[in-house]
DNA sequence: GAGGTCACAATGTCCGGACAAGGGGGGTTG
DNA sequence: CAACCCCCCTTGTCCGGACATTGTGACCTC
């Protein structure tokens, strides 16, 4: 009886949010990065309604194909449940970064370590049977080759052995020591689309040992990958080698409806 | 000159399509599977191009905008990649399955294996600390606790321990024997969305030896992983331990744009 | 009081149109 | 002949509206 009717359901968010029209940057883009950030700092709360589309494209000035879009997005990362019905609502937390195509450089750099990178190797060779069914050319051809070893702390952590295509990219080895593979394949404007992989692990060979200043026999984790781009073209494969005590792959994966 | 101005170039596709208004089965999802089949069998020829959104649309009685989320729906499977000015292309194939929250029973049961399974543990107990912060509950709190060997042709794969929140799902030893975890906790109503995960590798104790059949001292694959529902509570911890001569982890992954 | 029924609220689907932005090809111009 | 510019094609963004579908809660009935 004594209820207002707009008044809100307990858990509603009284977050503003505002569109600039006159930057280049897309509306439904605008949205979802202030969602987002909201998400990221609190002031959305976990479990909280995010409050019904047509409200909040009205606010907001927008459609609602625009706000739905938006709201889509982060869907789409996980941030967000939509619940028919009910409403959209704020996941609750957990999520940090769903799967990347996680470069070990970047990886390491974003947890803090300082990476380094000897470079062992940086030559062209004749594919063998396995390097060329994974790029897709003939046995024998000519492909790029570099081998690295990976530290941090002055410790090794990796060694990375990776083949490219005959002629896809020139590789400094001044630019390797400093830098990761994918992001001087990014910069060279080759645009990373999906990657096929696999993790296993092995007991490490008396030369491995020797180079990752482990004992023979040392479980290693390993991982071969190859990259393509968006043709589908192979853009590189690699195989590595981690040392188990000092590595692990870590990350957040979604479940595709 | 002599170019009729219909005239596809060159990679045009030829296919048909066809959507049914009167399915309830909504007609943006119609036109992907059916964009999605052609594509897996061949018919739509890698590199191809699809042909212009507009004509799609108009050819199939449908607008664009519901074109364009059965197109989208293929773009973020990594199936097709769209071109501004170009058109949208079949990618150059190699792509199979993204990432998804892969269950050991599902992953066997595809590869033609006949996975097998042996309960050793059903009970509960209470959370040690590691379980209690994975699950977000109080340390010493009662979880359930499952502890199962996966085999196949009768060979032990993996050893699987399980702890799930207390009263989430009741799990029958049956059941277990029967199935994957996962499908059991899907059939009662619990909706998996996301999950965190660690991979490693360590040499087998003379226990996990002894029960995977190794020597001890063999490189063992090990994964963590905590499953989280759509609301965000965790449902499962799982600590995993695979035999790595019997087993790698192999997945395909897009980067996202 | 327990049950079902109905209205409401929210997302899901779909339409038709409009303009902007980027890429390519052909024509024009030097 | 080459370089430049312009036009056209395609996807990207955005709008306003319409109806369907599905949970929820309140109301009514028994």
């Amino acid at each position: 009886m004594g209820k207002r009717d707009t008044e809100a359901a307990g858990t509603e968010s009284p977050v503003q949010f505002s569109v600039d029209r006159n930057s280049p940057v897309p509306l439904y883009f605008q949205l979802s990065q202030q969602l987002e950030a909201a998400i990221e700092n609190g002031r959305l709360a976990p479990g909280s309604l995010l409050g019904n589309e047509i409200d909040l494209a009205g606010r907001l000035g927008l459609s609602r194909p625009t706000v739905r879009q938006a709201i889509q997005s982060l869907v789409d990362k996980g941030l967000l449940v939509r619940r028919r019905g009910i409403g959209t609502q704020v996941v609750h937390s957990q999520v940090k970064r769903p799967l990347e195509l996680s470069s070990l450089y970047d990886d390491l750099e974003a947890a803090g370590q300082k990476p380094a990178t000897r470079v062992l190797l940086n030559t062209t060779t004749e594919a063998n049977a396995e390097v060329a069914a994974a790029l897709g050319i003939a046995e024998g051809a000519e492909v790029a080759l570099v081998e690295r070893l990976r530290l941090t702390h002055g410790e090794p952590v990796a060694h990375l052995r990776n083949h490219l295509p005959a002629g896809l990219l020139r590789l400094e080895t001044a630019d390797l020591e400093e830098t990761g593979l994918y992001r001087l394949m990014r910069s060279a404007g080759i645009t990373l689309h999906s990657a096929r992989q696999a993790v296993g692990a092995r007991a490490a060979t008396a030369e491995e040992a020797e180079r990752l200043d482990e004992a023979e026999g040392a479980p290693l984790l390993t991982m071969q990958r190859t990259t393509f781009d968006d043709t589908g073209r192979p853009v590189e494969f690699g195989s590595h080698v981690y040392r188990a005590s000092r590595y692990a792959f870590e990350f957040q994966l979604l479940v595709r409806p």
